[in-house]
DNA sequence: TCGATACATCGACAGATGTCAATACGACTG
DNA sequence: CAGTCGTATTGACATCTGTCGATGTATCGA
């Protein structure tokens, strides 16, 4: 048997509410600090940056490892974490898992820390 | 006698390369990381959000610690975080310390996300 | 000068985080 | 089906982080 636990959907990364318009409810400031924690490692940084600047905008933990030079395990992991804040996809094809970064996760972002 | 640091200077938050604008270099990528780091706590980015909303733009950690309900110590850390990272500045005025949110840092922030 | 006030720093502590080696899992290949 | 390859997970570890109480420091007022 299964539980389908209250999971909080990961893309919804702004919604109401932004830093530079004041008094932000403590959810609110939850909910963005949790996109910008992710940003918060430069490793994660390197790597949204790698993908989304590649050529095909994918790319797999194989073609990562390298550039970064982290083990395999560590960069699975800032994946994963990465994904969990909503600011890349992963896509099973064979054997490779393909990072994505999400289309306009970075531009809702920043979009958080403006003005409106 | 004293000794002069090389402190790095906090106020340089965008001046080359962006997140979407493909594969930054370990230095760029630190830089940048440095300031998100300081929005991923929803503590600091509540701050920030009540300066920055305030009628004067100006606040001190008594007018700080009830909306958040943190202890002084506390508060007075993160507001530490947030200067280091060139976005709130520390003027002292007789007993108070007013803090202010860095003209421009959050869209020079947010600019480190979008393309260009 | 003495006390009160506003803030920073220190010391301590629990919990989170980044990292790796080892291992487990799933998919392809022979 | 057995072996290999790409990834995820686990376990362990050192370090970082958020928090508070206690204490230090500077400023103002009486």
């Amino acid at each position: 048997m299964t539980i389908a636990l209250p999971l909080p959907t990961q893309a919804d990364t702004a919604c109401c509410g932004t830093v530079a318009s004041g008094a932000l409810e403590s959810e609110q400031a939850e909910r963005i600090a949790r996109v910008f924690k992710a940003l918060g490692d430069p490793t994660r940084v390197r790597l949204l940056s790698l993908i989304g600047g590649s050529k095909t905008g994918e790319m797999c933990i194989c073609d990562l490892t390298d550039p970064v030079g982290l083990s395999q395990p560590t960069v699975s992991h800032h994946m994963k974490q990465l994904v969990e804040a909503g600011l890349a996809t992963r896509e099973q094809r064979g054997k490779w898992a393909y990072f994505r970064v999400v289309d306009g996760a970075l531009e809702s972002a920043a979009r958080t820390l403006l003005p409106e």
